[in-house]
DNA sequence: GAGGCTCATGAATCAGATC
DNA sequence: AGATCTGATTCATGAGCCT
């Protein structure tokens, strides 16, 4: 039996819990620097949710128009950064932030984001196959989201799972667009009457990319603004813990539902493609000293346009100039820099071989009777 | 013979001309509420720091211009406010702006836009179809930019030429993402030693969705930050006039160069991202990300030989070879190459169905909203 | 001419471990 | 903390050249 290892303050976080109350107070009465990712919905209408920690619910004059417009920026830019601050709070030093938006927001909140330190990574566009249309014909289909991506501070040591994302897209590089549909179907939650249980209830193909991207099995996900619950779900599908606000009981309990009928999936299907930044690293001397290749064999790079000679220290020298297989490389070629591991062939049998090759070997040795 | 009908203030305008100097002075000097539309594609404010070479040791031209340097967000959004203040002095009261930004910028030209009383008509996303990749794998590819347009007020009055853009869209509602691909080839004006004349000239395709949105012929468009004239080629093809504003003599000597020759209603503005294209190309991984298929859940090859595993990032794992749908189809076979699409298949009501149907199920509802 | 190959390049906030 | 060293990393498109 094993024991599911934690930092020592995760052990009082309410992992994968849903917790009421205010965001606000709920951030900050949780231990700081406990959370990996922070996955927020903040509310995105100024126009329509003017009651947003509000003190008054009076009703602005038409007249005053301009006024009330400026007031209720002030007061969504407040709310903005409370909410933002606390958050930056709570994040480990190499936590990462996505919050998402449409035009009436994302400004407010990019432009916090970045006064208070955040640093924005990208910006991402969800795309949507299946907007709502404009139905008045007096603007363009609104039919995208916009996602911000930020890391807690600038230079922090982020997570992205490079590779795997550009296995999620055919083998290509994964683009700042996102192509997907909005959540309907048997995805989307109904409440008792029939009626959609939330009015923005997020897909959870929107979510799955997020974490998959910026999180690995058991991180700590957070989402002050939870909803139904769709990052819980998808949390829980991945493999990651969730901690849920929200402050309207009926979406907590509809959330409750839907995560408890949610399965994690199996572990082995949650291994993501690795980057070959994690692989050990195997010192050239390493390939000598095991006599795989012999002090004084000449090595060739590609198209032989060079060669250079294998010294007992691991070191290579060619046209004088002596040095590791990179330093060689690179001042052969009058390049910045130089991977000797990929530049550098021997010959075996009549045929160039890649020196890489004896580096994999090494590692296969290294791997062996070692738990992956 | 007609004559064309001016208002009376037009009459002092600088029509179709390119005036040097800082563009707030120039903008404070013209006469209040005379232009119908802005295109703004102010400093982007990038915030660059060491060099960056290409995987092939290229290094990377970056835009490193004495115009791009602030030394704050302060300073940035100082002058933000400034040059969008001498901006809404100069629209007539129907008119509108537009502004093109990425990441870097573009939330603090949204914020004070709306802080200035701008109504957000709506933001466009530039789908760049061949955007520079990340060459580091740090991040998503950046590959598109912002465009936020607004009225000077809410409720004033805004030109949008709704049927145009549907005509331009197949038929179809004008999105808010706009697939365009980035300016090369003989679009991209060369100085005297062959290299880019500016480093950031936006494509005449953008422009002209633009202009053909949201201007009438005769209508002035004034551009604050001209660069080499894109702005004015196109309103010079599609019979609107222009007022260009650049501080670099370098730059304006180009664009007067480029506009002179322009011809009016010359065929070679039309859309080139109207055609026909190949059907567009699936990553498996939305399979997986919809939900369409679980992570965990096993694929057969046809006649049922070999099975596989599907996992959280949309590779296959069988056989302990890892990789896409395709390579672990050609490793089990032993051929070169493998068509995965038809080669799997799963399991629904205890029949194999081939994963090809889930592919024309994201086909079809992609297609449901064009891209164009 | 057609087709294929190589090479150049585009608004980019682009490394991490070890000494 | 700063310097040094290892070594990982790219997609679409147009121009130019060769077969």
């Amino acid at each position: 039996m094993t024991t599911k290892t934690k930092a020592p303050e995760a052990a009082t976080l309410p992992l994968n819990q849903i917790l009421g109350g205010d965001c606000i107070d709920v951030m900050n009465s949780l231990p700081a620097g406990s959370v990996d990712l922070i996955f927020a919905d903040p509310p995105y209408n100024l126009q329509l949710k003017g009651d947003l920690h509000r003190p008054d619910n009076s009703k602005v004059d038409a007249v005053d128009d301009h006024w009330d417009q400026f007031s209720s920026f002030a007061k969504y830019d407040q709310f903005t950064q409370l909410w933002l601050a606390a958050a930056k709070r709570l994040l480990k030093p190499n936590g990462a932030i996505w919050v998402i938006g449409s035009y009436h927001n994302i400004f407010r909140v990019g432009a916090t984001l970045q006064d208070q330190g955040f640093w924005v990574l990208n910006d991402v566009v969800w795309r949507k196959t299946n907007p709502m249309p404009n139905f008045r014909g007096k603007r363009l289909t609104n039919a995208h989201e916009t996602l911000i991506w930020a890391s807690r501070d600038e230079g922090a040591k982020y997570t992205f799972n490079y590779e795997a994302l550009k296995a999620l897209n055919e083998g290509v590089q994964m683009r700042s667009d996102w192509v997907l549909p909005i959540c309907t179907g048997h995805e989307r939650l109904k409440d008792e009457a029939g009626d959609k249980a939330h009015p923005t209830q997020k897909p959870e193909s929107l979510l799955h990319r997020a974490l998959i991207a910026t999180t690995n099995p058991g991180d700590v996900v957070l989402d002050p603004f939870f909803g139904t619950g769709t990052t819980g779900a998808v949390a829980k599908m991945l493999g990651r813990d969730f901690i849920g606000i929200e402050r309207e009981e009926a979406y907590r309990k509809v959330a409750e539902r839907r995560i408890a009928k949610v399965r994690k999936f199996d572990s082995s299907a949650l291994e993501i493609t690795g980057s070959k930044r994690a692989e050990p690293r195997v010192p050239f001397g390493q390939v000598v000293e095991r006599g795989m290749l012999r002090p004084g064999e000449e090595l060739y790079s590609i198209g032989s346009r060079f060669k250079a000679k294998v010294r007992a220290d691991g070191t290579l020298i060619g046209n004088d100039v002596k040095g590791s297989i990179h330093q060689v490389g690179a001042a052969l070629e009058g390049a910045p820099s130089c991977n000797g591991w990929t530049y550098w062939h021997f010959k075996r049998d009549g045929k160039m071989v890649s020196i890489d090759i004896l580096r994999q070997q090494i590692r296969a040795e290294m791997s062996e009777g070692r738990p992956h």
